[in-house]
DNA sequence: ATTTTAAACTAACAATTGTTAGTTTTGTTA
DNA sequence: TAACAAAACTAACAATTGTTAGTTTAAAAT
């Protein structure tokens, strides 16, 4: 089944309650509601309730797969290459800030083939992450630590971001860019 | 009801399990199979699906409220103060990992009293974080930047270490903290 | 104007949900 | 041993779940 508009709407209207209750506590028919229209009629434009969920999270992590692609060959210094993770990040957050929020919260509802998508997708990122890592204490740029640590205290809040964003809406992505530079990458005391 | 032992292996085996899949994707009878009874045995011991969730929340959310309660009045320096709130958060990732990852993915599922209860814990707790952080701003102790996003990058990676640690469970909490302290207050960069 | 297509509808299904009532088993105390 | 309490059981309930079949309506193409 492609994606038409009328499909588009479907999936993004779910994508908005899936993340405010989690996906297994909204029903085909709070999603119909939520539409106007009644359960049955969702399934002229869907498959299943799982093939919404794998549309919502498998779309946003395949952009984080392919901005970490595009940053991690070349050739600049490892602090600019978290520079780029964290803008990308913070893009992410604020244009689809809720299938953002159900990868986080509802990806271990996924089922066979696109479960096994997802985590493979997010192994490759992280390990990607970890090089990027590796590389910057490598060349003396970042501190000597416990590299997974410093990786989960990257990603937990870059990851959560959205959780931030959707009580402060009128935030620029700027600012939340240098701000959070700052924050993850140079520490909070003066 | 009391919490006699029958009670809190009941409560503690569904917090292992709501954990692995939310509150709502684990039913009475998978609790029940869990303990290697019939569902409705459960019912001899507790009154609903409900209080068992209440339980394992509440509990977690007063053990941070009284932690921040004995930290907040004492005239110690900020940054001292969030040394302690991090050492906190660190030993409940420790000692309580499941019922902590409950209170992250499952809170919203309280319902009335029990609901209202953990957003007043949880409103308290970030207003007196936000103050120390502006004190230690105020006495220029940390740097002057966004207030909210400082918080959030701290709590953020706080609240959810848990799931690092739960697939690093041989490390030492003393490393945790010596490790954590310098990610998030001294940040990564050389 | 007629046909085709898209997208809604009603009605129903089998399975699963949390929970209750009433009963039996188990272990402890009188 | 008899009595009691704790904790398990079986059986069933009403409500809700995702989904299907078949039908009707509305819009677009011929």
């Amino acid at each position: 089944m492609k994606l038409t508009r009328r499909k588009l709407e479907i999936v993004s209207t779910a994508a908005k309650l899936f993340r405010k209750k989690g996906y297994n506590s909204v029903s085909m028919r709070d999603l119909a509601q939520a539409l106007d229209i009644k359960a049955a009629s969702l399934y002229n434009h869907i498959s299943s309730k799982q093939e919404i969920l794998a549309i919502i999270i498998l779309e946003v992590a395949e952009n984080f797969t392919e901005h970490i692609n595009t940053v991690f060959p070349e050739s600049i210094n490892s602090v600019e290459k978290l520079e780029s993770v964290i803008e990308n990040h913070i893009q992410i957050t604020v244009e689809k800030t809720d299938a953002l929020a159900c990868l986080n919260n509802d990806w271990m509802h996924l089922e066979q083939s696109d479960l096994e998508s997802y985590l493979v997708m997010r192994n490759a990122y992280e390990a990607k992450m970890r090089n990027i890592i590796e590389q910057g204490i490598q060349q003396k740029q970042l501190q000597d630590r416990n590299i997974d640590l410093v990786l989960f205290s990257l990603l937990s809040t870059l990851r959560t971001l959205h959780l931030w964003y959707s009580k402060n809406k009128e935030t620029s992505p700027q600012l939340m860019f240098e701000e959070m530079k700052q924050n993850l990458l140079h520490g909070i005391i003066r």
